[in-house]
DNA sequence: CAATAACACTTCAAGCTTAAAAGTTCATGC
DNA sequence: GCATGAACTTTTAAGCTTGAAGTGTTATTG
């Protein structure tokens, strides 16, 4: 018998072994970033969202992108403008809003985080190459509800 | 061109929609754990480890399980045992050891809670049939190095 | 068998995270 | 214009999480 398992209890096994990979995977980078480069991994995904932006961006779609509360996003963005990585500014057109970016020393500061990081995942998915990640891809997509697409 | 992007980056991208992934679902979860059951995912994970378990474990054993400091073992374990839902005992042999596991209330409680959360999960990975859970399963096998095996 | 190391767990301080409440500012409808 | 509600951010309280230090127990080893 190939599929012993119902359903709802295989997705349910996948589920918890996405979970265990994404935990093994973040803990191994937690202890990267500290022990490498004495930071840690909220401040690494803030650097990384904001960097990615190329320019200031509103507190919310902050969070939004990092999947975390708003309440969050206000305490690490503190820190990191605490260290000098980022910068808050008000909006000229809308006198609610606070938009975030990072500063020349905090750009500087995440360049090298980024190509070190990057190298680290590559290691760390050493086992995967392109089919398998194409393969990957399209399970995530499907996960997400996108449509099936060609290219990266 | 089909694979416009180096290994290296490819490997970088599968890990943040991974991430993604995984955060999405866990959101989903803790807001319907507390909307439903008046509890939290933390306390699920725990709770889960030692219904799975199925006799009295080691309180090191646990966070290993869960992929979790020793610390944070205790303190969740102390917060379900205030619940009347975990239970410690020192350990025979050894008296260095703490055996924690489900009181028969906690049982109780964990089996609807196990239930639900399985149907739940069911349904944000209803575009996940046997054949694409096949193919995950693999992946994330190669990912973890384990060796390919047939089913489940 | 005594000193030392290794192990198991808890405690602690700091940081992270959430949900809810509070404080501003803007947009809408009357 | 002005009230009312919506939008944006911060603050707050509680809980979660880590890494390191502390406490007690067992194993090693000289």
């Amino acid at each position: 018998m190939n599929t012993p398992y119902g359903l709802s209890r295989r997705r349910l096994r996948t589920w918890i072994r996405l979970l265990r990979i994404t935990r093994r995977t973040e803990n191994h980078l937690r202890e990267f970033l500290r022990v490498n480069y004495d930071t840690t991994l909220p401040r690494f995904d803030v650097a990384a969202a904001l960097y990615r932006a190329g320019k200031p961006i509103k507190m919310s779609e902050l969070s939004q992108m990092l999947l975390v509360s708003n309440g969050n996003a206000t305490t690490v963005v503190d820190r990191l403008e605490k260290d000098g990585f980022a910068a808050r500014k008000p909006s000229e057109n809308d006198r609610r809003v606070a938009l975030v970016g990072l500063t020349e020393a905090g750009q500087e500061w995440f360049k090298d985080l980024a190509a070190a990081h990057e190298a680290e995942i590559s290691t760390l998915f050493a086992d995967l190459g392109h089919d398998n990640l194409t393969v990957i891809r399209d399970m995530m997509r499907r996960l997400e509800g996108e449509p099936d697409e060609q290219d990266v």
